[in-house]
DNA sequence: TTGCTAGTTGGAAGA
DNA sequence: CTCTTCCAACTAGCA
């Protein structure tokens, strides 16, 4: 007999994944395990709703397992020394994942493929997170990976299209014989040390049903999906967002990029004048691949030393500045109300990630863009570390953008969208009582207004913190002169 | 080597 | 309200 030990990290589905169904094809009995690290449930390092968002996705892939005859070992500890004390424990053979190439995760791998082979247990990998197999993508490439995205799509119409998603297993092989004895544990927010969870957005949403669920609803608006476009989707909508939300879902992998991917070809099909990358869905499928693929070769991909594609910088250490930043009290009402959204519900649109990123770095405050990443880091549902460190990149015109002089207005820019202020009444309600006029500059009103208001700027809402134009004009030249340096 | 082109998503002012 | 123009500007990719 066996004993095959499947360790699920990300992947957390069933639908599309070939390390699982590889993993069980050669199984006779079969050990499916998560593992919780303590070190990365802790309240400084992860939100509340994004955990809860994990904990459930854990819940609906136990579901999924049992409706198999099989069920989820959640195990508690540093992963390699829990994944080896189970591997012995269980006379474990064989052991299976899907490749993550996170460089944490590459690191814990390696050690774990290290004790497993010295042990003789064959291990069986398989990518499956992206499209392509990122080393694949670069060999192609002829070894080094694109630094444009338009040079990428060359290399993907090169590539052809990605593998066809691969069927969930119909059936599991029998639960290993020690299984039983291991109770239930999925644990809960509050034994992590966590409150419970504010999301609205993805509340109870979390796993691969969830995640089906709300594909096929988006994509049932066949020509919204063929006409998307990302810049003129609405960053201020939020009830509901104006786009699709499915990025923790990609980011715990309860869905497959594959499957996003055929589904999108499908009505494609039907759409001749249909947008295109970069700006279709699509495309943004693509940026994410690019981003991953570039992340795969660079070191230091999510720190500014020692990274060969980013700009040195020199950013100012200012906890003070950070810290009103993060807590949304900056005195700029739609830099502060979309902080406390994204501490809230764990998600913003990604042209209020623009702003806030923006406005914390190269725009207004001049504060390191990994401080920034951090919060991110924390705050977001759908954290991905390559994803974060590239838009990051981005918006610090430290990377692939470099028109550093086009600066969003923390004043001027959500007006477009929202001249009523209805996005920022809403998290921020202390200055829901304020005219249109003033919404997104209140420390102009009049004393008289702010009174009428019930908002008075110095008592119950902050001032400004910088004055943008100021600080626009004295971080242009900064930028230009780091920019000479490089 | 050199020169040329194109690049997901700015803002202000004016027609 | 929508469109154009100007501002001032750098890099990767490619011929």
């Amino acid at each position: 007999m066996t004993a095959t030990l499947f360790w699920f990290r990300k992947g957390l589905r069933l639908h599309d994944n070939p390390a699982l169904l590889a993993t069980i094809a050669e199984a006779h009995t079969l050990y499916p395990v998560f593992v919780i690290d303590p070190a990365l449930v802790t309240p400084e390092r992860v939100g509340a709703n994004r955990l809860a968002f994990l904990l459930e996705s854990l819940a609906a892939l136990d579901s999924s397992l049992r409706r198999l005859g099989s069920r989820l070992i959640v195990l508690r500890g540093e992963p390699v020394a829990c994944i080896a004390r189970a591997l012995a424990e269980w006379q474990i053979a064989r052991l299976g994942f899907e490749r993550d190439d996170e460089p944490y995760a590459r690191q814990r791998d390696r050690q774990i493929v290290q004790i497993a082979t010295e042990r003789g247990i064959a291990v069986r990998t398989l990518p499956g997170h992206t499209l392509y197999d990122p080393a694949a993508s670069i060999a192609a490439a002829g070894g080094r990976a694109p630094r444009t995205y338009q040079a990428f799509l060359k290399l993907l119409a090169q590539l052809g299209p990605p593998a066809a998603p691969c069927p969930a297993p119909g059936a599991l092989p029998p639960l290993g014989p020690l299984a039983g004895a291991i109770p239930r544990a999925i644990p809960s927010l509050a034994e992590l040390g966590h409150p419970s969870a504010t999301a609205t957005l993805h509340a109870g949403a979390g796993g691969e049903g969830a995640a089906l669920e709300r594909l096929s609803a988006w994509l049932a608006d066949r020509p919204r999906v063929a006409h998307f476009a990302k810049p003129d989707t609405d960053p201020t909508a939020f009830a509901p967002p104006s786009t699709t939300t499915l990025s923790p879902y990609l980011k715990f992998g309860c869905l497959s990029p594959r499957t996003f991917w055929s589904a999108l070809q499908q009505i494609y099909a039907e759409f001749p004048d249909r947008t295109q990358p970069p700006v279709s869905l699509l495309g943004q499928l693509y940026w994410r691949e690019f981003f991953y693929t570039l992340a795969w070769e660079t070191p230091n991909y999510d720190r500014m030393v020692g990274n060969p594609i980013c700009r040195q910088i020199p950013w100012e250490d200012d906890p003070a500045r950070l810290a009103a930043w993060e807590e949304g009290r900056t005195g700029y009402p739609w830099i502060d109300a979309a902080m406390i959204q994204l501490r809230q519900e764990g998600w913003l649109h990604h042209l209020a990630r623009h702003a806030v990123a923006c406005f914390l770095t190269r725009g207004d405050l001049w504060v390191s863009w990994e401080a920034g990443q951090r919060v991110f880091e924390r705050w977001l549902v759908d954290a991905d570390w390559c994803l974060n460190a590239s838009n990051w990149m981005w918006l610090s015109a430290s990377a692939f953008f470099h028109a550093y002089h086009r600066v969003y207005s923390p004043v001027a820019f959500a007006r477009r969208t929202d001249p009523g202020g209805q996005y920022v009444r809403h998290f921020l309600p202390g200055l829901a009582r304020l005219p249109d006029r003033y919404i997104y500059e209140p420390w102009k009103a009049p004393l008289a207004v702010q009174r009428e208001a019930g908002c008075l700027i110095g008592r119950d809402y902050p001032a400004p913190i910088v004055d943008h134009d100021q600080a626009r004009v004295r971080n242009l030249e900064r930028m230009r002169s780091a920019y000479a340096a490089g």
